[in-house]
RNA sequence: CGCGGGGUGGAGCAGUCCGGUAGCUCGUUGGGCUCAUAACCCAAAGGUCGGAGGUUCAAAUCCUCCCCCCGCAA
């Protein structure tokens, strides 16, 4: 089978891998966005998904737009794929590509459609607290993540996974489900669905605003937004005119409740385990922080560098 | 040449502007206290202050170059 591959980031790069590894799989051609100034200094950085291709010896093709560019077309022309496969691209497609080759292109998408679909699902995913979420493979439509489904799989989320760890484990998962759905729908065995589009919900790519702690909040409110933002762009609040990062958090529990709380904001305690801090509801221990221009630490760290006493607080 | 912060005993930091025999919290080790403890008390060990030059009677501190780490931005 032959198969055109579009995508860019890291949650891309598992399906690539494992669509690569397969023997009855030709990977013809893998197109990814350009390569972007990136990091400290603003250097052009190419995509993961590129790396890997080359790694692998597949051929890449960067476009800035497909929409935009005859080439792409044209490469669909020269390459005759069975069947695209698209897995976190960015790009919108344009009918006449993604329905060009015989079998259609399917998409990976990183939750239970129709919930959560646009650029942000596993974010979206955390912040609401789901404790279970998953992976779906779709045939893509003129639509934003509204195609016929073809596989779904759940995924349980665990209490402290970060954005970045659930974002993997769903790579993992859906690199999985991508290569025995496609042999399976390529073989006629799988009819693929309509969404139930009255019971869609959304995931917009989020402001850097939305990072910001609201310590009225609760408790779980603030961990899930810590590990939302974890590790992109990182959850912050503002402590001695400083911003500071909060990069984790323990799950509150029953014990943390016990604690007379202070003023939402107020540093209540300090142990081993973290900076205990109040919440509109509850007390979250944070347990790894980072003032700006410098490393992140863990909580007691942090605590003796700042020669931190209980009744500071953050903001 | 995108903007900026930082490298000081095992860890996180202060001290650098206004050069003059290195300090804080934690940890470690030993001892004490306690029914007991990750709690408390006492004591000790541990640093060529990122590297190389330079200025100076004297450099963590001033000047030059280099290496490494990080925040913003994208």
């Amino acid at each position: 089978m032959r198969v055109l591959f579009l995508g860019t980031p890291a949650f891309a790069v598992p399906s690539l891998e494992a669509l690569a590894a397969d023997p009855e799989i030709e990977v013809v051609a893998v197109i990814t966005q350009p390569d972007r100034p990136a990091g400290r200094g603003r250097r052009l950085t190419p995509p993961p998904v590129k790396e890997t291709a080359q790694r692998m010896g597949l051929p890449v093709r960067q476009f800035e737009s497909i929409r935009a560019n005859p080439e792409a077309l044209e490469l669909i022309r020269s390459t005759a794929p069975d069947v695209g496969v698209v897995v976190a691209f960015g790009q919108i497609l344009p009918k006449e590509f993604f329905a060009a080759p015989p079998w259609g292109t399917l998409n990976v998408h990183a939750s239970l459609l129709p919930a959560y679909r646009g650029a942000a699902p596993v974010v979206h995913a955390l912040l609401n607290g789901d404790s279970i979420t998953g992976v779906t493979i779709m045939r893509i439509d003129e639509g934003m993540d509204t195609g016929d489904i073809l596989a779904r799989r759940e995924v349980p989320v665990p209490p402290d996974a970060t954005a970045g760890e659930l974002e993997e484990l769903l790579a993992r998962e859906g690199a999985r489900l991508l290569v025995v759905t496609l042999r399976r729908y390529v073989s006629g065995e799988l009819q693929p669905v309509p969404q139930d589009h009255a019971g869609a919900t959304y995931a917009p790519r989020l402001p850097k605003e939305a990072a910001r702690v609201d310590w009225s909040l609760g408790a779980w409110a603030v961990h899930n937004l810590i590990r939302a933002m974890n590790p992109r762009p990182g959850a912050f609040a503002c402590f001695r005119e400083q911003e500071v990062k909060l990069w984790r958090s323990v799950p509150p529990g029953a014990e943390q409740r016990a604690i007379s709380s202070g003023r939402p904001g107020e540093v209540v305690g300090i142990n081993r385990e973290g900076v205990m801090v109040a919440c509109g509801d509850g007390v979250l221990t944070l347990t790894e922080l980072q003032l700006p221009g410098r490393k992140r630490v863990s909580g007691v760290e942090f605590a003796n560098g700042v020669r931190l006493e209980t009744g500071e607080r953050f903001a």
